[in-house]
DNA sequence: CAGAAGGCTTGATCTAGATCAAGCCGAGCT
DNA sequence: AGCTCGGCTTGATCTAGATCAAGCCTTCTG
């Protein structure tokens, strides 16, 4: 891998603890790639040859049976896929897709589990980005499981509004019909969930959000840290 | 806690693998107790004090929000759980509750932390359990966004019968309100699902299931590794 | 500029499963 | 034995959301 991408690496909390000699042996198998949009990353059953971090972009994560499929979760940067796989060995349980044009790192797993023996730090690292990713997929479970698709929406929108600064205008980064499978819905339903917020202030123009009455809509989406807080 | 206790805690993966001083230091703040059925062992938000190991029994993992509640997992022996609040120390997602009498080991969060700083081989324990918990929920995720409630209790009646010895009659170990709730449905949808398993040959009578068309179930099920096979 | 294509919206229908409302039946008790 | 209580079953209804089927509008292309 070009020396040139390292610093960006190491900044990363996986690996901004670890000895410097462990990291250097980590990168030397590693490389980063570009990908296009809608290619297929990995798919459930196949080993895991490699440990994947998102630097840029976005990854789905879906599962398929018996000809139905169903997103798992989306991945944005900076976090790593696959990682429990990668740490027992074990199958992938879930396809990866890109979403869009993303930058990802691939690492040999036989290296991360190798240098997670022999460095404290990253493995204290692993661990903590592992429960991340745990707590991560409870959370959206919760959200699948207790809400409605409206709730979701509303919920959805208030935590957009604080990721761009908190005004009472912003706008969506993502296309309506991706913001759909996100939010485990069709687009057509997600159409008239837009209309069934408009009650509570929410009003639509394109990919354009702006919010009247921000109390209204809290009142109703009744966000929850447990559910809504990325940071816990 | 009583020494006693302490060969069968140690057999566990969980610390097997660990230094004699190491797994003594941890027991010292340890304690192991016997719950009745229906106790509510932690609440959701709570900060996350002890890490929790079912020895017998089982425990229900559930969620509410906005006088909603779901459950999201059912932990059996042996094995942990809040392993990722632990590791964090972030607040319990979940709530948990015993579901029958059970006997469960609490190790103070602060302890297993320090002593994962120490132990190399409980460090690699921990990640691999934490890793198993996580495709553990991950597998129950897609059972339940990709299958039929019918579906879903075929595959769990295949499972039964293979942790029964596999003979082609078995005993359900739950009473049928206790297993629809696992299977994510109504006591009122289980029971007309059983009906509907008849087509494929399988009779009940009270906690007692026979299989009479093995072939013609499976070809129904469908079962898949990648989500029954709790081993992988 | 015309045409096509893809995403968005809207309405109509369908479906899995939940909920509501009785009955049923076996176990334990007086 | 007769009663009662709790879990199970059964049927009827309800609901969230999916699916199907158009139309619409913007953007891209020849």
């Amino acid at each position: 891998m070009p020396e040139a991408q390292y610093p960006e690496i190491r900044a990363l909390n996986l690996f901004a603890g670890m000895a410097e000699a462990n990291f250097q042996s980590l990168m030397r198998g590693a490389y980063v790639q570009n990908f296009p949009p809608q290619i297929e990353l990995i798919g459930e059953g196949e080993p895991s040859d490699f440990l994947h971090v998102v630097l840029s972009g976005s990854v789905d994560l879906f599962s398929t049976w018996n000809r139905r499929d169903t997103n798992m979760a989306t991945v944005r940067p900076i976090s790593t896929f696959i990682l429990a796989a990668t740490i027992n060995s074990a199958p992938y349980l879930m396809s990866a897709r890109t979403l869009e044009k993303s930058r990802i790192v691939l690492i040999p797993s036989q290296d991360v589990r190798t240098i997670f023996d022999v460095d404290r730090n990253f493995a204290r690292a692993i661990v903590t980005e592992l429960a991340q990713c745990y707590r991560s997929v409870i959370k959206a479970q919760k959200d699948l499981k207790l809400r409605t698709s409206l709730e979701r929406l509303a919920n959805y929108l208030l935590r957009q509004q604080r990721r761009a600064g908190g005004g009472a205008a912003f706008d969506l980064d993502f296309e309506k019909r991706r913001l759909a499978s996100m939010l485990g819905m069709t687009p057509e339903n997600l159409s008239r969930a837009f209309k069934g917020l408009q009650t509570y202030g929410v009003s639509v123009e394109g990919t354009h959000i702006s919010i009247s009455d921000q109390v209204d809509l809290e009142r109703f989406a009744k966000p929850n840290p447990l559910i809504d807080d990325f940071s816990t």
